[in-house]
RNA sequence: GACCCCGUAGCUCAGUUGGAUAGAGCGUGUGGUUGCGGACCACAAGGUCGGAGGUUCGAGUCCUCUCGGGGUCGCCA
């Protein structure tokens, strides 16, 4: 990567420096390197100011010095010092170039680093209730986690990405009687509807299913015959159904988490246990409370009901001890809504208490802003149990998947949006992605016409690279350093803008100049950056789960 | 009341551990493009970064206060 090898150049300038007696000593230095997007200089580094203070020097002489030492290197061609302290950095044109064929030999991985060192991490994202349809808010997750984890393989981490399923529990109760509800009647029966039961059409369109599947199997007066298997049934479509929308939306899950089957094999009885033993449990009013750690003032929170059962939170504690102790992840991602922070202290307090997670160091928690959809000018309130709430279906539907990721995608996670279904459905070149798309699409019709011309050689002339070839090849080889960037900050979003910016090069590129001409050389060395573009548009898209098409 | 997120161009949003003249898309205006695809390109107008203090060489970015919008505070998840 370039920033880290100019990082490198800069700090050997301090060392070299040091050893001569130019300036005093000081303890090893990691220089802050970023690459620039106006004319100023290709990479800059402004670390020359901080360390003013540790070296007792100006900021202008600490950099001079600096420059004066860095020891030699082929990809830099100057190197000058400006403004307050600023070290300001250009590439060799010639040095550039020769990067060119990494990029086509590296192919599908150009981009790709290893600096995940194979650590594995866990990447929780949805797991949504199975009690309905995926809202279009758990897209946002969805898409979200997705990409992250998609980034996070890219830069060398052994990803996971897993659903964890509430299949068991109350709302899993509540969602049996209320299509149970439904089914009885489909049958000319009559069976109680639960109180907070759930609203949605979709409850008696799963009824009616069953009603035909399965006739009368599950029929009793009041209550199915065995209710947990006729739950199981509900769950069972319910998850069908989300499943679809994922795979629709290209979304990959690795592992479907199931809680009921956590329950069934005791955990949540052994993580009370050791709560228990750690002194973190107290009972009041029937039911058995969590105790935060260390005389934090938190407030308490149940674990087991009076009535007997375990909270949806004492089945978390289980389900986060079972990520980071039994299943042994160096790191754990959770995406949540944000309608869960206030769930977020209570779970890291629980892991401190356990003694799985004591620094806080390992389970990661980020929360995805909420969702608005705008429908005809109107901003709905949505919610699952009401029933009234835009699907992740009705997205896919009207908009499509390329269309709807890239729109999550393109904003930061931690701040709300307003989806607008009229906006995102118009096909005009209002939505950037058929911009970025169509950038892709060039490249290959390029390639399609020029396809009878003989495979780049090895090329003799090196004076072909104008200005904006130079431009266009220094922005793809930023595409490994946007990619670290993206995956250490979580920020999937910094890839879309990465990818825009780059289609805004091109197509002004393109443009401006022509690939295919009688000039048999050029049109080689030129073909071989098309490629290398074709190639950076086709592994960044891949990364956003967004087809890269060859034709529009 | 407590806590979380947001407030940047007409609209939707970026802004890289605090760095040099605040950016993009859409919209608006003007012009270009007989070519590898016109879903394109060039140029322009448009800003007290909600407000006030503070930290320092330097603040859209960090801290405090404050105003506005959204969210969460259950023996729901």
């Amino acid at each position: 990567m370039i920033r880290s090898d100019l990082s490198a150049l800069l700090a050997e300038g301090l060392s070299a420096a040091q050893a001569a007696g130019d300036i005093a000593k000081s303890p090893s230095v990691t220089f802050a390197v970023e690459r620039r997007e106006d004319d100023l200089a290709d990479y800059s580094s402004s670390e020359p100011m901080r360390l003013a203070r540790v070296l007792g020097a100006a900021p202008k002489d600490i950099a001079d010095v600096i420059v004066k030492h860095m020891p030699h290197s082929p990809s830099v061609r100057t190197a000058e010092v400006a403004g307050p302290g600023f070290i300001n950095l250009w590439l060799k044109d010639e040095w550039v170039f020769n990067q060119l064929p990494e990029i086509h030999q590296a192919g599908p991985t150009f981009g790709h680093t290893d600096i995940g060192d194979g650590l594995r991490v866990q990447v929780e994202f949805v797991s949504a209730n199975p009690t309905g349809p995926l809202t279009a808010g758990a897209g946002r997750g969805g898409v979200v986690g997705d990409a992250l984890t998609r980034i996070l393989r890219a830069i060398g981490y052994e990803v996971t990405g897993e659903y964890y399923v509430n299949d068991a529990g109350y709302q899993v109760e509540l969602l049996g009687l209320s299509v149970y509800h439904h089914y009885a009647a489909a049958l000319g029966h009559e069976a109680p509807f639960p109180t907070d039961g759930y609203l949605g059409d979709y409850i008696s369109r799963w009824a009616a299913q069953i009603a035909d599947e399965d006739n009368d199997r599950w029929l009793n007066d009041e209550k199915p015959t065995k209710p947990s298997a006729f739950e199981a049934r509900a769950v069972g479509i319910a998850l069908n159904e989300i499943k679809r929308d994922l795979e629709d939306l290209n979304i990959e899950i690795n592992s479907w988490f199931s809680e009921k089957s956590m329950r069934d094999r005791g955990d949540i009885e052994s993580v009370l246990d050791s709560l228990e033993k750690g002194g973190h449990v107290t009972r009041r009013d029937g039911a058995v409370w969590f105790v935060g750690g260390d005389g934090v003032n938190d407030r308490e929170n149940v674990l087991v009901r009076s009535r007997g059962d375990p909270t949806y939170f004492a089945a978390d504690i289980a389900y986060h001890q079972d990520k980071l102790e039994r299943r042994n992840f160096d790191h754990v991602i959770d995406i949540w809504g944000a309608d869960h922070h206030g769930h977020v202290p209570r779970v890291k307090a629980a892991m401190a208490a356990l003694g799985v997670d004591r620094e806080a160091s390992k389970l990661e928690i980020l929360l995805t802003q909420m969702v608005g959809i705008r429908i005809d000018g109107e901003l709905g309130r949505q919610g699952k149990r009401s029933g009234k709430f835009v699907t992740l279906r009705q997205l896919l539907d009207e908009v499509g998947p390329a269309a709807t990721r890239y729109f999550f995608l393109s904003k930061a996670m931690d701040s709300q949006m307003v989806f607008d279904l009229e906006l995102a459905k118009r096909e005009d070149p209002e939505n950037p992605i058929y911009y970025i798309q169509m950038a892709h699409a060039r490249c290959a019709g390029i390639e399609r016409t020029a396809k009878n011309i003989p495979a780049p050689e090895k090329s003799s002339n090196k004076n072909w690279l104008t200005k904006d070839d130079g431009e266009l090849l220094r922005l793809l080889l930023a595409f490994p350093e946007i990619l670290v960037d993206a995956g250490m900050h979580r920020e999937p979003h910094r890839l879309t803008h990465y990818l825009l910016s780059l289609a805004r090069t091109f197509h002004s590129y393109y443009n401006k100049h022509r690939v295919v001409t009688e000039d048999e050389s050029l049109t080689l060395q030129r073909l071989s950056l098309i490629g290398a573009v074709r190639q950076t548009f086709a592994n960044g898209l891949e990364l956003l789960g967004i087809d890269a098409p060859e034709r529009m």
